[in-house]
RNA sequence: GGGGCCGUAGCUCAAUUGGUUAGAGUACCGGACUGUCGAUCCGGUGGUUGCGGGUUCGACUCCCGUCGGCCUCGCCA
């Protein structure tokens, strides 16, 4: 007879003292076997759900022993015995909340072995790190490791409590065409030949944002997906080619509505999972502050170091004092700095610590990053080290700007204002990380408000949206837009925790001549306008509601859930840097013909390059079978 | 496209200034062992130092190129 494996009776993490006495039926892998001889063997029985210890002894059960000798690692197996109190043998990780079944251990009767295993490539153990690229191409193996399962577990978990949250909230989840069509702005798009019509391309979607405006239009009032989105760009650590959103649109709203729903369901996530109380409602900051004060428009407000304009205390120096200040200001520039606080631990700013932050400034673009030590008396501040001599004449100034006293230290970034808040920001940063300045287990979320509707680009010598072309001005700015387009500000809002945008939307234009005045300021003609969204301008001359939503990150979420700062991580089958999957080896050729019946032709180099590639694979087969004539 | 870090046994890593036969832990194989729990103990197998070229009496080490991975700037409305 034969052991049910398909009547489990419970999981590998279910058994408990209360289980004592019972027969059980439990299936999973060989996590590892302890063999002592001619009396015991252990193995732990690893599924998704835990570990439970097996114990075999070979005097009540000597044909299951003898099987259990024969096991690996990663053999999958199903038993079936009775669960024994371990008595004073209790793991002792069971106390550490480690192993919730080690008070317990099945003492098995009956064992089949449902498949063998080949030595995996690396160990299935929390215990040993191994590089990821090995990972990624069994990925299979690596998912049954109890801490790469988890994150899983926990993104399933999150999606369960969203997706409850908006159909309690009335939102309607429908589904958006991935086969669709390329928009001009934005990422590049993923394309997709058309076989019916050659020559012609689907782009899968960077996001369902002109579906969801016509969802409000056709009256569907709340709508909410978890949706797949495409973007055909560099990768990051926290950017995948494709990523999961959920998405939703609200008609019948003003901004604080959809901000209010959102930031209900963030509460809710971080409650449920974390049992992580959200203070609501979320403190809001406008975009001009984030970037005076900490500069950039996701702040990290976790810790301060925040920026301070010095510009006023410096306008006197001359280039004979330090020519990289008087240069920046005589260009129009400005000079702000981070004052490094005693109390924050100034005194353990390093000169290599110091280096190393100048080092990295300039790998980002920027000339380095000035500083000074602050000496002397309060009354009498002195600098100290780095620039401090040749800015000495302003010290009194500056300190009395910045708030700086005797024991502080001050780093400078003179430019730009745009090249300053970026320089300052990556400083200050790193020298929160430097100094331990960030607290850990703690999220500090935001709403960042009132950004500008329209940027200037100085390459194209144009202005672009920084959100997107359907936002809504704000009503009292709308008079800006004829005289003053870049002080128009926007009904766009986005979530920050930690210092990560974790949500973005907007309001959306639902006024035609609204909508034509900001395409005009955008440098979209009427004809290029209808040519690119004919369809959405199309709709909204019928009866549009006044709507808006967002769209938030869910792979984000589950990675601040799961406390992991790689994508990859909550993502099951990522790609790497170069959008290369090692376990299928996507993206791979294609065969001539398929190509030929997309009408799809090679470039010459591309043609020469497949050959070659041939030419050489065909050679090494030949290799191959002469070594193993021989 | 730019900057940085990395590539040595199946896996994680070491190898002094360029110097003898490239080591350790773990995994794997064999043996021992009556309560282990990342078991322990004894023994063993295992290497094109990513790949190609150069310098040198001699290269894991230095130089050039190349492939791959990670971080990052640009990019990502």
């Amino acid at each position: 007879m034969s052991v049910p494996y398909n009547q489990r009776t419970h999981s590998c993490g279910e058994l408990r003292a209360e289980h004592v006495g019972q027969t059980v039926v439990l299936a999973g892998w060989v996590n590892n076997y302890r063999d002592h001889g001619d009396n015991l063997v252990f193995i732990d029985l690893r599924d998704r759900e835990g570990l439970t210890q097996l114990r075999f002894n070979v005097d009540t059960d000597p044909e299951a022993t003898k099987r259990a000798r024969t096991l690996r690692n990663e053999y999958c197996i199903a038993v079936r015995g009775e669960v024994l109190h371990r008595g004073d043998q209790v793991s002792k990780k069971f106390h550490t909340g480690e192993m919730p079944t080690g008070e317990i251990e099945v003492s098995v009767h009956e064992i089949d072995v449902l498949s063998q295993s080949e030595t995996p490539p690396f160990e299935i153990s929390d215990f040993v790190d191994t590089n990821e690229d090995l990972r990624l191409k069994y990925r299979f193996l690596d998912l049954r490791r109890p801490k790469v399962a988890r994150a899983f577990r926990i993104r399933a978990q999150a999606a369960r409590l969203i997706r409850e949250y908006f159909a309690e909230q009335g939102f309607l989840e429908i589904e958006t065409p991935f086969l669709t069509k390329s928009t001009p702005e934005g990422a590049r798009d993923y394309l997709v030949p058309s076989r019916v019509q050659p020559g012609s391309f689907y782009a899968l979607p960077q996001s369902p944002q002109l579906f969801k405006q016509l969802f409000m239009i056709a009256g569907f009032d709340r709508y909410a997906q978890l949706v797949r989105c495409f973007r055909d760009e560099d990768l990051r650590g926290n950017r995948q080619p494709e990523f999961t959103q959920l998405d939703l649109e609200m008609a019948f709203v003003k901004a604080d509505d959809v901000m209010g729903i959102v930031e209900g369901c963030l509460a809710r996530v971080w409650s449920e999972i974390l049992g992580y109380e959200i203070k609501l409602p979320l403190p809001r900051m406008t975009y001009a502050d984030a970037m005076s004060r900490f500069g950039c428009d996701a702040p990290d407000t976790r810790f301060g170091l925040e920026l301070q304009d010095v510009t006023e205390s410096l306008k006197a120096i001359t280039a004979d004092e330090f020519g990289v200040f008087a240069n920046a200001l005589a260009a129009g520039g400005i000079i702000k700095a981070i004052c490094v606080k005693k109390s924050e631990g100034a005194e353990k700013l390093t000169r290599k610590i110091t280096d190393g932050l100048t080092e990295a400034i300039k790998g980002i673009g920027g000339g380095g990053l000035a500083t000074t030590k602050v000496q002397g008396t309060a009354d009498a501040p002195e600098f100290a080290t780095g620039i401090g001599a040749r800015i000495q004449p302003y010290c009194a100034a500056i300190c009395k700007a910045t708030g700086a006293e005797p024991g502080d230290q001050l780093f400078f970034a003179p430019g730009k204002p745009a090249d300053v808040a970026k320089y300052l920001s990556f400083a200050r940063i790193r020298l929160a990380h430097e100094l331990g300045l960030i607290p850990a287990g703690h999220f500090e979320a935001l709403w960042v408000v009132d950004f500008p509707l329209l940027d200037w680009d100085e390459e194209e010598k144009r202005y672009v949206s920084p959100h997107h072309p359907f936002t809504m001005p704000l009503e009292e700015d709308i008079p800006l837009l004829a005289t003053d387009p870049l002080k128009v500000r926007s009904q766009a809002y986005d979530l920050v925790m930690n210092g990560e945008e974790m949500a973005g939307g907007s309001i959306r234009i639902h006024r035609g001549d609204v909508q034509r005045r900001v395409f005009e300021l955008l440098g979209i003609s009427e004809a290029e306008a209808h040519a690119k969204f004919e369809h959405l301008l199309n709709a909204l001359r019928f009866g549009a509601p006044p709507h808006g939503g967002i769209a938030f990150g869910f792979d984000r979420w589950t990675m601040r859930l799961v406390g992991t700062d790689s994508i990859r991580d909550v993502i099951a089958f990522p790609k790497t840097q170069r959008a290369v999957c090692p376990l299928t080896d996507a993206p791979s050729e294609v065969a001539i013909a398929q190509l030929n019946e997309l009408g799809i032709d090679l470039s010459a180099e591309l043609k020469a390059k497949r050959k070659a590639a041939e030419e050489s694979s065909s050679m090494n087969v030949g290799d191959h079978i002469h070594k193993h004539g021989q």
